[in-house]
DNA sequence: CTGAAAGCGCTTACAG
DNA sequence: CTGAAAGCGCTTACAG
């Protein structure tokens, strides 16, 4: 018997009764043909990554050449022309052994390390996992692989960014964020580091896809002035609201309220459960009465829209009917709604696709002294919610 | 004048004719201050990556010792004592020079890699996101960096997971799937690497931590029978519906309907888009006449729940007054709902956090043989959809 | 208390 | 056409 069941419960028990949990169900597998199934081995010796996986030297020795020989073939190395009959042996012997090259090996050893890391404000944002996504699939198509930078955190302050720069990556692409943090993250080297911003620059001295942010949420306000709306309200997060520097949606927010004489009413809410502060602010707004209640919610974004919306009609108001509401993204979920959210789509895909372009184009050239900068606009999407 | 700003257009603009995008505005940055701004640095030599961090060994320069003692001092060895001053001399050459070490020759040249992959099936599930989330965090603190499966697809077919392979990983922590990818992945390396697997487990010789989605579905079909809902459908999956293997929420159903005398009525749905699957299901079951209509939606899980209520909605039907809704899950967007959502909630902290538990434990005893598994409780909510 | 040295798994000129 | 060798930036026994 090569093998015992046994059911332990470390801390899990004290966890699940701190937790208040009523109490853990161990699974019945005491079933003794259990015993004989094939599928558990011994283990014995280290189990080191490193000794559980066949290295270039194992199929160089399989197939009878030299390390170099066996990497020159696999890599397609165009300078080295190796016999038909070699690579078929070399190639045989890496798919028999179920050989993965060492990534971290070839980094060390190479002088590019293939990798491309992304940096985005948060997870908690459907418009965010498709930057991620789209990026991804670009990234891989073009031979690179993607680090995500561990943005894993619910509240955006207590991220460390400092951890991307333990990851050796080629470049970085950046969605920015109210502080550009790149010195915070790279040190003294970020001035030489290939960086792309995506969705805004603040400065004039990088290379970067901007989003037309303001004539986007132009675009949205004019729809609302059209239909007749007057009584405009800004749903802003803390961070944005607060702020020292513009931002390009609420300066065409403020500047559309000049233009129509009306009276700025900005909406602020907590980063982070931006759903859930939505949903407490259209409570609120619901609960005003329709004298001093706005005529329309213009969001900051989709994601805390929904939320919004669900406040609204909680409150017992109809929108469009009582209140407008839009939205900025054009994420899913916002076309998802029993009445799909006017917004303002940003197209994630061409704004990475030009991102990963450009940065590509400034890792692989390294002396390139120009700056590329490229706005790409948003298109309104007039759903049921104004 | 060390450098030209340049407007260049690549691919950009054929990029947005061929999507049908009006055009790109540039940018209007020809303000000749921009050019004595200082930020921008002249671009020297190599940009590969190596070449712009400090290593050890420049370290170990600055400090006056050898490489091997600044690692002792930074890792904080306990077998090596090196005195006081030296630590602070290494110290401080090392804070000087901005030095983070390189996880790729760490990993190559230490015994363990110190980092854990994480497979969850998707992105565009706010649940498989908070798993990744509080996996981070639980990861980060124990000392272990965390490496995401780079499942960025939306469809679960097309992903590579062998790309997995490729990082070296001490271990997985792995949310199974409908079929084990493990072989896929890792070929022979399969039965040595240590995997813990979450949600559930095929097998008995594997550890892993289980939610006892049976009991928990069963909680939430008990409800609205409860409340006197008789005629239940149950809204899944392709892939579930069709998977020859038992899956424990559909077994559930199944029993419930059985000792209820009705009739099963399944309803599926592709498995990516989720949410405007489930809404176009959703507007079908409205569409129904209110004698064939079932009088209660039973769905896999909150994500295709909100669609599917979206979609009722949208059809003209009250939710719960015409039908009842139920996910699974327990996600915040459920519970932002105008009428939160009635759920079982799946307490993915506990999950997460036990299954790093006794990957780490297995990680760290490469000889342990024993095998340990659990299963982790849900919890009724009882939302306003019921 | 500190250093010299081997080695992790690769890549890449450079020989032959 | 293929191999021997240096080297990437670390860790870790092992000396001294």
């Amino acid at each position: 018997m090569c093998c015992y069941m046994n059911f332990k419960y470390i801390n899990y028990q004290l966890l699940l009764l701190a937790c208040g949990w009523l109490s853990a169900t161990p699974i019945d597998k005491t079933d003794p043909s259990c015993y004989d199934c094939a599928t558990l081995v011994h283990v014995r010796g280290s189990m080191s990554n490193n000794a559980l996986r066949p290295s270039l030297a194992d199929v160089a020795a399989k197939a009878s050449v030299s390390v170099g020989t066996v990497s020159h073939v696999l890599n397609g190395n165009p300078k080295a022309r190796i016999a038909q009959a070699t690579q078929e042996r070399i190639r045989r012997a890496a798919d028999e052994l179920g050989y993965r090259p060492n990534r971290f090996a070839r980094s060390l050893a190479g002088k590019h390390v293939r990798s491309i890391g992304l940096m985005i404000p948060t997870l908690n944002n459907p418009f965010f996992i498709s930057v991620a996504v789209v990026a991804q699939r670009r990234i891989l198509d073009l031979g690179y692989e993607m680090v995500l930078d561990p943005i894993f955190a619910q509240e955006w302050a207590v991220i460390d960014h400092r951890r991307l720069g333990y990851w050796p990556v080629d470049g970085i692409l950046m969605w920015t964020f109210t502080s550009q943090p790149t010195n915070e993250i790279f040190g003294a080297q970020a001035s030489r580091m290939p960086i792309v911003y995506l969705g805004l620059m603040n400065d004039a001295y990088c290379s970067g896809v901007q989003v037309d942010f303001y004539t986007g949420m132009t675009r949205v306000l004019n729809h609302l002035i059209q239909r007749g709306r007057r009584n405009l309200a800004f749903v802003v997060p803390e961070t944005v609201a607060n702020k020292p520097s513009s931002d390009r949606r609420r300066e065409a927010y403020f500047d559309a309220v000049k233009s129509l004489g009306g009276e700025i009413q900005i909406l602020r809410y907590a980063d982070d459960h931006e759903m859930a502060n939505g949903r407490r602010i259209g409570l609120e707004v619901g609960a005003l009465s329709a004298r001093v209640r706005p005529d329309a919610l213009v969001c900051y974004n989709d994601n805390v829209a929904i939320g919004v919306y669900h406040g609204l009609r909680a409150a017992g108001l109809s929108v469009p009917g009582d209140i407008s509401l839009t939205g900025f993204d054009g994420i899913e979920e916002g076309q998802c709604l029993d009445n799909p959210l006017t917004t303002a789509m940003v197209p994630a895909d061409l704004v990475c696709g030009a991102g990963i372009e450009m940065l590509i184009e400034r890792i692989e050239n390294p002396m390139l002294e120009q700056h590329t900068q490229i706005a790409i606009p948003t298109r309104l999407i007039v759903g049921a919610t104004t």
